[in-house]
DNA sequence: CCATAATTCAAGCATCTGCTTCAAGCAAGT
DNA sequence: ACTTGCTTGAAGCAGATGCTTGAATTATGG
């Protein structure tokens, strides 16, 4: 029986200290080893190694690779997204359910982007960035329902502050804002080329000045119905 | 000796009629899968099958899943990339050296996004936008060369349009234009969830329609060190 | 101190990976 | 007709993959 001890072990029951200093090790060598070569591309073998340990102590305490992912995801996100889930509420509240796009804005991406300021978090911010377009369908899932609750969480607040706005429109411009927090996550090091050295995406500072701006400077365009001259405004295409 | 005839057929000296069909089937094969599941999800083995050929005649082709990957991405990006550095020359020219942002932006995204016109198209666009945050060094390497010339005139073009903005500003803008781009053709769904039905990134009419104008938009707001109060006006972190 | 449970280990299983080999098939050009 | 070179096929190689096994080791509560 697998079962068992397996289950005791994830859920953490009567963990040995010497077992929870494993488990870390082993989720902190993950957590690099995704991050640098995508979750595909690392093999239970390299992570026992890196973790100097055996890969059967993994599957014992993860169960299996997509646990090890699920683990390593949940470690850091579930008090991020907790925070996200926090700042986005309060300012819906203290707003009187009318916030400023950019308090939405700042309490959905800051929280991740200021992870970038030490070096693991800009890891995890590498690892999580990747892994949002990864096509594994385990990859998938396991974002899906990670991100569930606070995505919810944030569409609503975005919404809720530009009022103005068809749902068409917030989805096409929400769709900019989460595809350019995820590039500046992935950092796939393209432009950075382009630019020479001296210009880099973990630059947290360079991000909250500048890329925030451009953002919500787009959230707050008048509706393309009324800038569009092809648009009809009596006729909206959603709801 | 493995050389000549590879390399023969590889440059496609002397190619039959029958070879030259198997080639095509595989290259489609090919795209389909990688597309669907990721360049490392797939093996030689499965487009193989898919295209209803032979894993040797693959490699006989194309010498190496790599060079199979290189092929997929130059049938399709040499004609689009040859055609936006035209447009991007192009509007430059006619602007004498002062080209409107939105020319420029529609030069550069607009040959791309329109693919998704049709089914084989929406899929190169996966394909490509998932690739754009491979961290497989394989598909990095091939990415950089496929992209770099045209990487070059769209930001020559784009600091051009917005001469007042700094070097690094620029940097952060083109980021965040870059990364919805991207996001908008990998299409992990995850907004279209939370949207509904009937919300999809494949709508090109939408994305013309919504995601142009906002970024645009982004791209023509006032320099951030005018806007931002905390900045030195007097003292750039650039160049 | 010792029984019991938690943890780690070396070895192995079945399957898959990219790629090669070598013989057979095919389409010309002469 | 027949040689020549391009193209495909079946089989196989060495190595990697995720995961399991069963025995050994370690920690911990009584």
């Amino acid at each position: 029986m697998v079962g068992t001890a397996i289950r005791t072990a994830i859920g953490s029951r009567r963990a040995s200290a010497a077992g929870r200093e494993t488990r870390e090790r082993i989720l902190d060598a993950a957590e690099r080893l995704f991050a640098e070569s995508g979750y595909s591309n690392v093999s239970t073998r390299q992570i026992a190694d890196e973790a100097r340990s055996n890969i059967a102590a993994a599957h014992y305490h993860f169960g299996s690779k997509e646990g090890l992912l699920e683990a390593v995801l949940g470690r850091r996100l579930d008090g991020i997204n907790a925070e996200r889930e926090r700042l986005l509420t309060q300012c819906m509240r203290d707003a009187g359910g009318r916030p400023a796009i950019q308090d939405v804005l700042e309490a959905f991406i800051g929280p991740t982007l200021r992870l970038s300021k030490t070096e693991e978090g800009r890891r995890f911010n590498l690892l999580t960035g990747r892994a949002s377009t990864d096509p594994n369908p385990e990859v998938k899932r396991i974002l899906f329902q990670v991100y569930d609750s606070v995505g919810r969480c944030f569409v609503e607040a975005a919404a809720a502050a530009c009022p103005d706005l068809s749902k068409a429109e917030l989805f096409w411009r929400l769709t900019c804002v989460y595809g350019a927090m995820m590039y500046i996550r992935a950092d796939n090091g393209r432009l950075q080329h382009l630019f020479g050295p001296g210009f880099t995406l973990s630059d947290v500072d360079g991000a909250l000045k500048y890329a925030m701006p451009f953002l919500t400077t787009g959230m707050q365009a008048p509706p393309s119905a009324a800038a569009a001259p092809d648009a009809t405004p009596s006729r909206r295409e959603d709801d």
